[in-house]
DNA sequence: TCCTAAGCGAGACGGTACGTCTAGTCTTATT
DNA sequence: AATAAGACTAGACGTACCGTCTCGCTTAGGA
């Protein structure tokens, strides 16, 4: 991920001609429009640096693989699952419903689907960057959840043995999975839901 | 999945050579091997007919993608999550954890973990089959753990409101992919578990 | 050249599909044209391919460098410098200048003067095939000049110190040098001719 | 070659700052050294740069082609066959089979090899250029032969309709197209002195 | 002493070609 | 027919150069 824009900031000689923003935005661009349409696997440097009207050399400059391509689209925020706050109307059990809800109508649309599942392939994929990549797929709304876990527990709507953190983990990784490789419903987060707000 | 064999049945003609049983067993062997050794992705036909010594074609006659090959290795048995047996020692809180415990460590072995890795990238990859191969990738224990889960519950081990069939694909997705896909301990499938079991 | 072709005729089992020889025929006709049109040094198997219409991979498979494919060039006839026989009027002197001036006369024609100039950058440019492609270059009318000379050695109208292969190999250089490196006129040989067959 | 240092003598505005010498110099050499390694065809602006430590720019801005650093290559002596001065013992037989002998022993050290025929090549490549660098290639060593000849003619140790200019460039064409062409040994050249010299 | 013009190292950029690999398809002889 | 063999078109891979284009810095007059 811009090894080399970070290298120069090091050496601070900024020297030679100046990396071209308006070319980088438009791989990120050409990129992310063609997982949409047709999938990680199926994404190319060479479909990239025709979409983007760059050379295939501009690319292999910045980026050493589709994988981190994948990544910068999540730095630039192009490529995660949408930002959804988690409600909070003082039931922990309607939020949590009502957050997972969300989520998976947005997964519904497929352009967003296909991107998540770009980020789950180059994470399967890389196994050098998956940590990375995990990281910034569910960073965005772990906290969140986290916190409103929490909340939850010191009102007494989650048993106290439950660890935010992990629940929050569970509860996005089951969702991901069921629903964008499985290809179903992803039921089971929602009766997880009700197992532990249970009173 | 050797939908040509199917047809044969039908027409019971079964005129020519028959399919070489042999060749078949080598193909699927060959490209096992070659999953374990450098992942689904490097797999291609054409190292599956070198490794296995038969001619290209001869693939492409009977399997129309990488993934329904990885089908068949399903089929086969000679890829899925290994067949752990979920103990029953009475406590809940306690076999799960053993449970827990013996499919991560089998998933530490590289080759078994990039047979199941493949699974998932194979059901990613391929929209069409993902339901198919999600349904060979965690059929064997779904069973197991639901069983489990149920007598738990109605020792009282686990509160009424949960769904032991969801609570199952839960567990199982959890583990997956923190497993596989994060490259990750799966704390939360064990906490997930005590929150559950927790009285 | 055709090295595999060979190696067929060695083991005589002659598997799989057979080379196509109207592919093979294309692509020296490509080059031909190609080499006519831009010369040598712009030659490149893309443009060949391109132009003739095949994979690049197929060319790759049967010519290791583009001087190979030259060389074949010259095996088809499609590439020499035009065969033309020495005249035997009686005076040798007459007849090595009229076979002098057909010569350079159709080195006159920019398409045979840019094929005999790529045989001589492809010696130039491959050593370890310089001297087949030379042999290929001048041997069609070595014997004819050395021939004639020999006639007219005989017949005392050249002196018996000249080794008339030596000569041959000598006007054909002088011939060559002169007209297609420097660009001028081969009025050298004409000398050399004269002083030679001066009574 | 060096057209815009031409330019600016028109002008004599000679604003800005100079060309550098230094650099000059060290691009040549750089090219000098490279062809002597790797051969003309290999040469390229990049290798120059990156062996001279200047920008490719800097080498753009004073030579359009490969074939025009060669010939300041020439021009700078550092680049033609060696200098060998036609020996005078009185017997024009025996000096040209000297020098011949001097030639093609210095033709067999690779370096001189490689540059010489770097020259064959630049001349071949760049018809433009092709009769300035074949009188650079020739011209030092052409009036040496031709004044040697006259004075051979002159003591009636080579017949009168021998034109000494035509003879001179014969030889040379024939051991440079010999030699460095066919990779071979110019013994063309040895017998067509015989031949000539003979009484 | 500043200003302006040009040379210079550096390196990004759109390209072309390289030589290799794989995908699918096809055409042989053999089994 | 199925099989091994392998040629064929197609196209992606990652690399190397091409020729052009900015950059910041340097080095010289001339103002």
């Amino acid at each position: 991920m811009r090894v080399r824009t970070y290298t120069r900031h090091m050496t601070n000689a900024a020297r030679g001609r100046p990396r071209s923003e308006s070319v980088r935005r438009s791989i990120l661009e050409a990129a992310r429009d063609l997982i949409a349409e047709r999938g990680y696997q199926q994404l190319s440097f060479q479909a990239i640096a025709t979409r983007s009207g760059c050379g295939r050399q501009t690319i292999y400059r910045w980026w050493a693989s589709k994988a981190l391509i994948v990544a910068d689209l999540v730095l630039e925020g192009q490529l995660t699952l949408p930002q959804q706050p988690v409600p909070d109307t003082g039931s922990l059990d309607v939020d949590l419903t009502e957050w997972l809800e969300r989520i998976t109508a947005s997964l519904r649309d497929p352009a967003v689907a296909a991107l998540t599942r770009a980020l789950i392939s180059a994470a399967s994929d890389d196994q050098g960057h998956a940590q990375l990549l995990y990281a910034m797929t569910t960073g965005p709304y772990h906290q969140g959840l986290v916190d409103r876990l929490a909340r939850g527990q010191s009102l007494g709507q989650l048993r106290e043995a439950a660890d935010p953190a992990a629940l929050a983990d569970a509860l996005i990784g089951t969702v991901l999975f069921r629903t964008l490789i499985a290809g179903a419903q992803p039921a089971g987060a929602s009766a997880v839901i009700r197992a532990l707000t249970a009173p």
